[in-house]
RNA sequence: CGGGCCGUAGCUCAGUUAGGUUAGAGCGCCGGGUUGUGGUCCCGGAGGUCGGGGGUUCAAAUCCCCUCGGUCCGCCCA
């Protein structure tokens, strides 16, 4: 025997019926999407990997979850790990219109230790508004995002913002933190006082205990936000108040990539019980289409993790399992081909239909039928095939029969179904 | 990168503590229950190198060593 090959450590195959709340959940979140005037983006999924490294080289993505590799051109490439650095490459490349609306469905890759909720290769769908800085654009942004949940019927979430401020702003507080910590190195984490001096946004992020003692009564953000900025940040509250978006303030909420400036958030699931609950976050990045090469074009977006959003659903017993079933079951003992046509007449009308192989019993084919989920199932025996009709049974009212010609069984089966 | 738990049929698991007849169950799958008909029920069947390798022993799913997976926690992140 050959090896016995498996999927790949951390990934996963998702099979029906599982991939059948998939194919809902991005279907909602077209849905959403499409109302709101974005437009779906494809984009190679993989990069020249400078693209990446401009996300920041403090991010732990950067630093040593990438899955990069040599073409056989010899050019450095990686496998992307988020969705927002490629769209913002092709901003840059093809100078849209601005506001440019955009979603995207895309599969994510990082070199991480597997753990519930966590994958070498996860998936995401996810938003960028491009070209402005008008904050209604983080509104939407976030709005969009929190009534995606909603339409899944996820309800225990919980939404946290915060804002970087101007890269101005953002640059001035990284100082002023890292002087801060830099005076309680000792009080710190050894783990965290590395970052102190190149990264000192990420130690606001450590949840090692020492760390997050100290973190308590260091200086915020929100309180050193330059008059534009603190309009800015106040003026996504309004909105999110009057859109009725719940949110809480939290200042030290830092994302895991550095590109972002004013506002930041993060959902998460309250019905997740384990540590990976975040379901999603974004934030406006100013100064990203610059570093990428591109013209200064401000942006604002969201990124969402399908699988743990899934995984939430299952925790709120939401967007569950529905079994996939065909109305129409064809049964053909007389060989197939009757039964092949049939089912081919059937589906070229609008009706979803289906059948068995393999020239199996009547018996057989019946408790495929009845596995099927199918209202209602044709029978062609020797008996219909040369009288020229078809036998219709209802498989739900207690098995009722009737006989139909032939050239009659669309348009009954149609009005049948109408009913 | 550090740590815990777990690998026995397609799935969920017994059996491993005190080694011993052809390794079991439920579900699923296939066939049958007399002359074309599903869902319940009954009968039968297929399907496992007990993750892999080595060792101890008359004898290993069971004991020992190595190894490979899976899973979960920390860290980090969707």
């Amino acid at each position: 025997m050959a090896e016995l090959f498996q999927a790949p450590k951390g990934t996963r195959d998702v099979l029906p019926p599982e991939s059948d709340r998939w194919q809902r959940l991005v279907a909602v979140f077209a849905g959403v999407m499409g109302r709101a005037a974005y437009g779906l983006v494809q984009s190679p999924m993989f990069e020249d990997i400078g693209v990446f490294q401009r996300l920041g080289e403090g991010t732990e993505v950067v630093r040593k979850e990438m899955y990069d590799f040599y073409d056989k051109g010899d050019r450095r490439l990686a496998l992307r790990p988020e969705g927002t650095a490629s769209v913002v490459r092709a901003f840059n490349q093809h100078r849209p219109t601005v506001p440019w609306k955009v979603w995207y469905l895309t599969p994510c890759f990082r070199y991480e230790e597997p753990q519930a909720g966590r994958f070498r290769q996860h998936h995401q769908v996810g938003a960028e508004a491009i070209g402005s800085a008008d904050p209604d654009l983080d509104i939407e942004v976030i709005a969009l995002q929190h009534d995606f949940y909603r339409a899944l019927g996820l309800s225990h979430l919980s939404l946290r913002l915060n804002s970087m401020g101007s890269p101005g702003d953002r640059q001035a507080y990284a100082e002023r933190l890292a002087t801060w910590l830099g005076q309680r190195l000792g009080d710190l984490d050894e783990a965290d006082r590395a970052n102190v001096a190149d990264h000192p946004l990420r130690v606001l992020d450590s949840k090692r205990e020492r760390t997050v003692a100290v973190v308590a009564d260091a200086p915020r953000i929100t309180d050193h936000l330059s008059d534009e900025a603190a309009a800015h940040f106040a003026r996504v509250q309004a909105g999110l108040d009057a859109l009725g978006v719940a949110y809480e303030i939290d200042s030290r909420l830092v994302r895991g990539l550095d590109y972002y400036t004013h506002s930041t958030w993060e959902f998460a699931a309250g019905a997740l019980t384990s540590a990976q609950n975040a379901v999603g976050g974004g934030g406006r990045y100013d100064g990203l289409a610059e570093s990428l090469g591109g013209k200064p074009a401000p942006g604002v977006g969201f990124g969402a993790g399908i699988e743990r959003i899934l995984l939430a659903a299952d925790a709120e017993e939401a967007l569950l399992d529905t079994a996939a079933s065909v109305d129409v079951f064809v049964v053909d003992v007389t060989g197939g081909g009757a039964g092949r046509n049939l089912t081919f007449e059937l589906r070229r009308n609008g009706i979803s239909a289906d059948r068995a192989f393999d020239a199996r019993s009547m018996k057989a084919q019946m408790k495929v039928a009845d596995r099927s989920g199918a209202r209602l199932a044709l029978l062609v025996g020797e008996e219909e095939l040369a009288a020229g009709t078809v036998t219709l049974r209802d498989l739900r009212s207690g098995g009722s029969q009737t006989a139909l010609a032939r050239g009659d069984v669309v348009h009954e089966v149609a009005a049948r179904l109408a009913r």
